[in-house]
DNA sequence: TCAAACCTTCACATCCATGTGAAGGTCAAC
DNA sequence: GTTGACCTTCACATGGATGTGAAGGTTTGA
C-alpha cells in the first residue's frame, strides 16, 4: 500500500503520514523508485494515532505508548527503562484523568440534552410550562 | 477575587484566565479602576475548562458545552436552537469516541505495565523465563 | 508520446493554546 | 512619596498539528 491509499483509508493527509513517520509514530519501506511501501497493518495504526491525538495526547507521548499496544508478550522484555516505566505510569494517570472529565461533561451535556428533549415535549403538548 | 488569586487557585496564568475571556468561555465583572473581579464559582469553572482543553476539546467547542452545565434546569429553556442542539449531540458523540478511543488505550498500557511487573518479578526469582 | 495521477523533498503558512515583555495605571505599606 | 506588587492593554513569540505550494521524478493509460 503507498501513502495515497493509506491516506485515503485513514482519512489523514499525506503530508500528515509523512509528518506521523518523521516523529517516529509509523514507519514505512521505500520501493526501488522512493515511494513509501505500508504494510496493512498501518492503517489501524494511523486510526489509533489519530484517536489519541484527537484525545489530546501531543506526538511525543503516543510515540511512547504506541510500541506497549503491538504485541504486549514479545514486546515487554524489550527494553524498558524504569525511566519509561515511570512515564507510562504517569501517562496512564493522566489518561484516566481525561477519561473522568470527559466522562463528566459528556454526561452533563447528554443530561441537558434530554432535558430540553423533554421539555420541547410537553411545550409541544401544553406550552407555558416554565418559561412563560 | 481578581484575576491573581483566580491564577493561583486554578493553575491557569493571568495571561489565559484573559483569554478564556476573550474566548467568551468566562466573564468577568470590573471594579471602578478597571481590575476584573471574579466569583467565586469562577474557580470551577476554570479548573472545568482545563480539563476539556486537556481532554482535546477547542475552546470553540467548550464555548458551546458550558451553558449546558452550570444550572441546568434554568438554562434549558434559554436559547437551544436547532443548530446547537445538532452540535451539542454531535459533541457529546464525540467525546464519547474519545472516552471510548482513552480507555482502550489506557488499559492497554496498564496491560503493559502490569505485565512488566509480573515479569520483573519472575527475573527476580529465576531469570530466563522468556527472553533466553 | 503525452497527460493525468501518483510520488518525492523542501519550505513557508496557519490555527490555537500559551508565553513573555513593554508601557503604563493603582494600591498598600513603609 | 516612593517602592513593590498588583492590575490594565497591546503586541509579538513559540510550539505542535496541520495545510499548501513549488519543483521535480514515476507510473499508467489513451
Amino acid at each position: 500500500m503507498r501513502i495515497g491509499e493509506l491516506s485515503e483509508r485513514t482519512g489523514a493527509s499525506r503530508r500528515l503520514l509523512r509528518y506521523y513517520e518523521e516523529q517516529g509514530l509509523i514507519i514505512s519501506q521505500r520501493c526501488a523508485n522512493g515511494y513509501r511501501t505500508y504494510d496493512e497493518r498501518l492503517a489501524d495504526r494511523v486510526l489509533q494515532i489519530r484517536g489519541l491525538l484527537d484525545a489530546g495526547l501531543p506526538t511525543r507521548i503516543i510515540k511512547q505508548i504506541l510500541p506497549c499496544l503491538d504485541k504486549p508478550r514479545d514486546i515487554v522484555f524489550a527494553d524498558a527503562t524504569p525511566e519509561m516505566l515511570t512515564t507510562l505510569e504517569r501517562e496512564r494517570d493522566r489518561m484516566t484523568e481525561r477519561i473522568d472529565c470527559l466522562i463528566r461533561n459528556r454526561d452533563a451535556v447528554a443530561a441537558y440534552l434530554e432535558a430540553v428533549r423533554d421539555n420541547v415535549r410537553c411545550e409541544g403538548a401544553g406550552e407555558a410550562s416554565v418559561r412563560g
